[in-house]
DNA sequence: CTAAATGCAAACGATTTGCAACTCG
DNA sequence: CGAGTTGCAAATCGTTTGCATTTAG
């Protein structure tokens, strides 16, 4: 049994064919998807899938911290593949693949300035960064 | 002359009543705002202001750099006034209250790094910090 | 005056809800 | 079996577009 299977078990959560064709097409994916592609794409799996439920899928499996969301100008939102924790996300500009990372200590400093200075308690932050991937810049040219 | 004025002309935007309406009431608001806000908001101003109008502005001002677009899991987007320039947003999750800030160099070594190990050239970042300000600490109790 | 801007109505797209049928455990 | 889950249709909400009218410069 997977890891996340065992996530939906703990809290109560059934493993059905529905979240397993969601999941397969979230693995086999290192760019942001919409629902709609998610539904789209799991159809391979699970054939009736519908737009709904791939909706509930990616609202379960983010509360679980299973996905990450991706927030863009235009496609807002995208959701990619996460570890459950705090995550933080570099997506090409060009091809949309999506790295995750977790280290963000960097702007502790920063934080404890913040704070200080503003009077608020800083609680959360969403930090995410957008650049040309390596394969990208070789093809493009330059 | 106001600045913002002063801007819209040099790019060959009129300074209309409508956009006054939807500035006054970006000026006068400390939370980030939806456009039906700012259009419900700046009929106080300019009785016919619509909706359309208040998307149309906004999107104007935000290509000037007028505007900041807040990034949140539910009310995705908010538009806050701000400065002209690469800006960061620090947000009560009480409230809703602002504040804008420009120091991002924390981040210089991190994306530093994340070049080096990855092989993105690393373009741009959202950054946006989340937390309770002064006020809302002091009446929540806590 | 004239190009830019507006505002309405309508189109459009994304997301949510109600509900009866189905399925995992 | 029974609560959790699904999928459809339809409702809803946010956003964009077409177009005739108005307005800033």
């Amino acid at each position: 049994m997977k890891d996340w299977e065992k996530l939906l078990n703990e809290h109560g959560h059934r493993v059905t064919e529905a979240r397993c064709a969601v999941m397969r097409v979230l693995e086999e994916s290192h760019v942001p998807l919409t629902p709609q592609e998610v539904a789209e794409r799991g159809q391979v799996y699970h054939a009736q899938l519908g737009l709904v439920t791939a909706y509930r899928t990616l609202e379960l499996f983010e509360s679980l911290g299973l996905v990450h969301r991706i927030h863009q100008p235009d496609a807002c939102h995208g959701f990619v593949l996460s570890e459950p924790g705090h995550r933080h996300t570099l997506v090409c500009r060009n091809c949309g693949r999506t790295l995750i990372f977790t280290g963000c200590s960097a702007l502790d400093e920063l934080i404890r300035e913040l704070e200080t200075t503003t009077g608020y308690v800083i609680e959360d932050h969403l930090l995410q960064f957008s650049g040309v991937c390596q394969a990208c810049r070789q093809s493009d040219g330059v």
